[in-house]
DNA sequence: TTTGCATAGTTTGTGATACATACTATATGA
DNA sequence: TCATATAGTATGTATCACAAACTATGCAAA
């Protein structure tokens, strides 16, 4: 699914937390289990989903380390911080939020999505 | 309500061809009736709406009139066209999409919206 | 009268970022 | 050997939300 570019803008940084909030991954796997997640919509190509990985590094927001296994194709492992727990639930929050004011003024019911 | 920034990208435009298909509004108008309508969650400032006014007319999404009244202060008044009708529907459904996908990997119920 | 507030629109500059594309490189199976 | 999938990096472009500063009008209260 090819989404008009921006309206993915924003809440990227999110789905990637969340994914991550449930175990480590590698780049390409993450990048994999966001378009499974996501039943096929969501693709994330390369240029958006490692840009992405590292400016939530510069933000403290994931840790990043290499494979300890050397033999191997080298891995990038990303996991979550506390500090992106934090900024998760908040995005989380926010998405809510405005998927709930979007479907007032679109008129679509039943957007009233509880968060924990 | 003061989103993450990017949070509102690429929705914008789809909110505001929304509103304006009920109805010409100027630009002012336009704010307030977005503020009303999204529940005083979404907030458009100037420096946002203008320039997206000026951005649906530049492709011609929508069409704007000076207010025939001399008298008063000046008003631009911004009509949806044929072509912002077509984008609008197209938005939506993307919007739709894009709520679903994010609603699989947060694990959110519910979100499963239809459209007309 | 003048002062302040709400209305109304324009313009500029900043920061952020999704994406395409091109590049290097490894592992595996036909 | 060669194609394909995997894995990560780097660069350049286009887009856009927003703050802030600016001009200007209408109206009501001090």
């Amino acid at each position: 699914m090819k989404f008009e570019r921006e309206l993915l803008k924003g809440v990227a940084p999110a789905v990637v937390l969340e994914v991550l909030s449930r175990g480590k991954m590698y780049g390409y796997e993450l990048g994999e289990a966001i378009r499974q997640r996501s039943g096929e919509i969501l693709t994330l190509g390369r240029g958006t989903l490692y840009p992405l990985l590292y400016n939530l590094e510069a933000k403290g927001l994931v840790v990043a380390e290499w494979d300890e296994n050397e033999s191997k194709r080298r891995r990038r492992y990303y996991s979550i911080t506390g500090k992106g727990r934090d900024q998760l639930a908040r995005q989380k929050d926010q998405w809510s939020q405005l998927q709930q004011a979007v479907g007032l003024v679109f008129g679509m019911p039943g957007a009233n999505v509880q968060l924990a």
